[in-house]
DNA sequence: CTAGGGTTAG
């Protein structure tokens, strides 16, 4: 072109953002003044994406100092892509800042608002701004706005909070789009409820890629296995075709359904069946099956084998490896998994702690008492184990041996003491896996229960000495892919409603690090 | 020529 103006330009810099170049767009905005051509609002919002895409914060803001140059900063269009580029860039603040100061607002700008608040942990602050959009919008909310929502209410794994979602979702007549279905689906799993989440799944008329790889996920997290392989073999008879996240699934539900073998067979096959080339992820995955399986030998060649390209995949990698060797006492393996750890400053404190509980757990009370004093010296600080129940529209937060910090901790004491009757009533004592109190004097346990609670993921720290056995017997049965019976046992007691939390939530949090107390 | 949504291993 001789003479491009500012629509070629902007032409151009959207181009290179949907071809997956955002750089370009943003290397092409710092060129413009030289050309002699000036950006406009369409200029402006298309390169506030980019940024975005980018999560280029330092970008973004010099390109918000061009919005108030020009004098864009009423534009809405402007305005809403920078509130979601503030967004997405964890700088909430602006986000903010910029959302208040707009004189007029669609349900664009609000859904990029609860995107933000959602996507950094705070959840309950996205669902008090969608009801204020309720509130005072003009506007109903719309399938985007839905399902945001949706999975905000999934991430906090309260069940009401999905079920007034839904009900707002039926209203408003998103039932049946695919987005909003697929987080439906999503939600109810998470919240602990499969058979809804299956329900919803079926009732969708076009069931695709997305929802199905959810749905594997979902079974295979509530310890069904053989359902995620079904669905797997149903997805492929429709044509549908896996991809990386799909295969990550399928191996995550081999791993927790004790299918050690299949799992290795769809590793191995998934390239020539699917294209899908094995990455660090699924080997990671692979890894932790046969680690929890106690297959540690196995385990320990293949993770040898991974080639990083950075450290932080092998956080994942190690992490995991060192957790099944404290289970199955192999502390050789766990001492070159927690010095790998250490070296590479890859979860540090989780490394310090387990070597220590090993030591502990096998005995070597002195090896746990220097690796503890090592960690002062050094200065790393694990931060407190955190787990959650929501019992009855209620949730019950409970930090590593801290009784206080949760209301009606004796009733919930009284939950796990019918708990641990129950197990031992269906014969869950005794003859588990691990080195669990071996060669250990009587009044060393509680020590060791204490230890050990700092990672329990199901609520049971509060736990003293002769509840000991259960925190054992539950981290067992989670350990060998059973988790779906230790979930009936715990539903058995309660009847309904009871729904167990893990603490590892923040698949949804980019960058930086949150803590449970940011959370709750 | 411009802004928003669902799945991801310990």
């Amino acid at each position: 072109m001789l003479d491009p103006n500012t629509i070629s330009w902007t032409s151009l810099m959207g181009g290179y953002t949907a071809a997956k170049q955002p750089n370009m767009a943003v290397w092409l905005f710092a060129k413009m003044p030289k050309n002699i051509v000036f950006p406009n609002a369409f200029t402006l919002s298309t390169v506030v994406n980019a940024c975005s895409v980018l999560a280029d914060v330092k970008a973004g803001k010099l390109v918000h100092a061009f919005v108030e140059v020009y004098g864009y900063q009423t534009n809405l269009i402007v305005c809403a892509s920078l509130v979601d580029m503030y967004g997405k860039s964890n700088d909430l603040g602006s986000a903010r800042r910029v959302f208040d100061s707009m004189v007029e607002r669609n349900v664009v700008p609000w859904t990029s608002m609860i995107v933000g608040y959602a996507q950094n942990a705070q959840v309950y602050e996205a669902l008090k701004l969608f009801r204020e959009f309720s509130r005072v919008a003009d506007d109903p909310p719309n399938q985007y706005m839905l399902s945001i929502v949706v999975n905000a209410c999934a991430s906090l794994g309260r069940l009401v909070y999905g079920k007034v979602t839904h009900a707002a979702v039926v209203k408003r007549g998103h039932e049946s789009n695919e987005v909003v279905a697929t987080a439906l689906a999503d939600m109810y799993a998470k919240c602990g409820c499969f058979e809804s989440s299956l329900k919803v799944f079926r009732r969708m008329l076009n069931s695709c890629l997305i929802s199905y790889t959810s749905m594997i996920m979902s079974a295979a997290k509530h310890g069904l296995g053989e359902v995620s392989l079904e669905l797997f073999e149903e997805m492929i008879l429709k044509g549908i075709k896996p991809t990386d996240v799909t295969y990550l699934g399928i191996l995550y539900a081999c791993s927790h359904s004790g299918l050690v073998d299949r799992g290795l067979e769809l590793l191995n096959s998934m390239q020539a069946e699917h294209g899908v080339i094995p990455d660090v992820k699924h080997y990671t995955c692979v890894v932790d099956m046969l680690g929890r399986r106690g297959r540690l030998d196995e385990a320990y060649r293949l993770a040898k084998t991974i080639e990083l390209r950075h450290d932080s995949e092998g956080a994942l990698l190690w992490g995991s490896l060192l957790s099944a060797s404290k289970l199955h006492g192999r502390l050789d393996i766990a001492d070159e998994a927690s010095k790998w750890l250490i070296e590479a400053k890859q979860q540090v404190d989780t490394a310090y702690v387990s070597m220590s509980n090993i030591h502990v757990l096998t005995g070597n009370w002195d090896d746990s008492q220097s690796i503890r004093s090592e960690m002062k010296r050094v200065g790393v600080r694990k931060e407190p184990g955190c787990s959650w129940v929501e019992i009855k529209d209620s949730v019950y937060v409970f930090y590593a041996r801290d009784v206080s910090s949760c209301p009606r901790g004796m009733e919930v004491l009284e939950l796990l003491k019918d708990l641990e009757n129950r197990m031992k009533e269906r014969g869950y004592i005794g003859g588990s896996k691990g080195l669990v109190f071996v060669d250990v004097e009587d009044e060393s346990k509680e020590e060791i229960v204490n230890l050990h609670s700092e990672r329990l993921a199901l609520g049971f720290s509060l736990l003293s000495i002769p509840k000991g056995e259960t925190i054992r017997i539950m981290k067992n049965l989670r350990m060998c892919g059973d988790c779906h019976e230790a979930f009936k046992l715990i539903s058995s007691i309660v009847e309904r409603d009871f729904v167990v939390r893990d603490v590892n939530r923040f698949h949804h949090f980019k960058n930086g690090s949150c803590s449970c107390k940011d959370y709750w």
